[in-house]
DNA sequence: TACATAACGAACAATATGTTTTATAATAAA
DNA sequence: TTTATTATAAAACATATTGTTCGTTATGTA
């Protein structure tokens, strides 16, 4: 990729991330991205058709990201036994953020939050679906499987938004506690 | 109030309403819902000082709609033992879900409908946090309350958020057992 | 009936959108 | 280094949306 483009994208990505801070993401404008980012209009064109398009390809990136790096944690550590396998995943995850790679807490923070949440929810939808697949456990039979995938998703990251509202006063092993107690009793 | 004003107040609802049915919030303009609701350009301004206000009335109407009709439910039945009040609550809510009032499964399966559940999810959240106050219940110590409260809502709205996706295949009685399943065992 | 007030409709400035064009500058490849 | 390629800038453009204003008409209320 032509460093002018790395430039320019990561300018516009900055900007926007800028914006998020202090403006809903519904009442920024393209305008105002451009002249965060100190481009032309038409540059600004050339990378994203819309600002809906733009959301999503940062989407894509941030949670592209930390998602990759949760799978290669399952994968480089092996196969865990059957009762810690998930856990790690969340608290790697949740190390993670606390990391602010990217800025996400700022994203996941800001006015705006619902939509990178429900990205990452998605995003991590998949992931618990193919721990699920992959290490056959005995589980609670009583449920289905994708109420089950969708209950353990939805709840890390409602966790997530609370930790958040909660001014990040947990640490990551506390929240992971938390969610092992609701979670675990469950399985 | 004036019946012109209640009239135009409904009108306005209903014609946002329809067009979130096929159309992202975001790209739904104030001219559509004034052509949509067949009135002048100044009476939609004099009900509504944007489109967030009118999303936020409307939301209002809706959920303090439906959350009041549970807290009745609550005083009605008066006290119940303290292993059946909660869900009993739930099981009304899902039950006032099904029956569509208002059209408020058309909203929660909107394109648009993050934006409804998380102001659902904030209403459920003063609710069962008064239920855990009015009942000073022998629950789970390991865990703070607000987190626990967060979680009880918060896991209600994702797996409503699921039963839309899913095309509500499921009765609220089976939902309402999938939710004892998970919720009773961390309590 | 008479008063109050809601709705209408037209016009308005200000702003945002997305496209097009031409010129310039940076980059990659030879 | 030279050349061809391609990203960016800048300006102009038609179009659309926003939120406000104001005089008129219609409707509801007391």
């Amino acid at each position: 990729m032509d460093r002018r483009q790395q430039k320019t994208r990561a300018a516009i990505f900055k900007a926007f991330g800028v914006l998020l801070e202090h403006k809903n993401y519904n009442n920024i404008t393209v305008q105002e991205i451009i002249d965060g980012a100190n481009i032309g209009r038409s540059t600004f064109y050339a990378h994203f058709e819309t600002k809906d398009d733009l959301l999503k390809e940062l989407c894509k990136e941030l949670f592209g990201h930390i998602i990759n790096s949760a799978i290669d944690c399952t994968h480089t550590h092996g196969l865990y036994s059957d009762n810690n396998a998930p856990k790690s995943v969340f608290c790697h995850l949740l190390q993670h953020l606390e990391e602010n790679d990217n800025n996400i807490l700022g994203l996941l923070s800001c006015e705006s939050s619902d939509i990178f949440l429900r990205y990452f929810k998605d995003s991590l939808n998949e992931l618990i679906k193919i721990q699920f697949v992959n290490q056959d456990r005995h589980r609670n039979t009583m449920l289905p499987e994708d109420f089950l995938v969708n209950h353990i998703s939805g709840s890390f990251v409602e966790m997530v938004l609370w930790w958040i509202k909660e001014h990040m006063k947990h640490s990551p092993t506390e929240l992971d506690q938390y969610f092992r107690a609701v979670i675990e009793p469950i399985l």
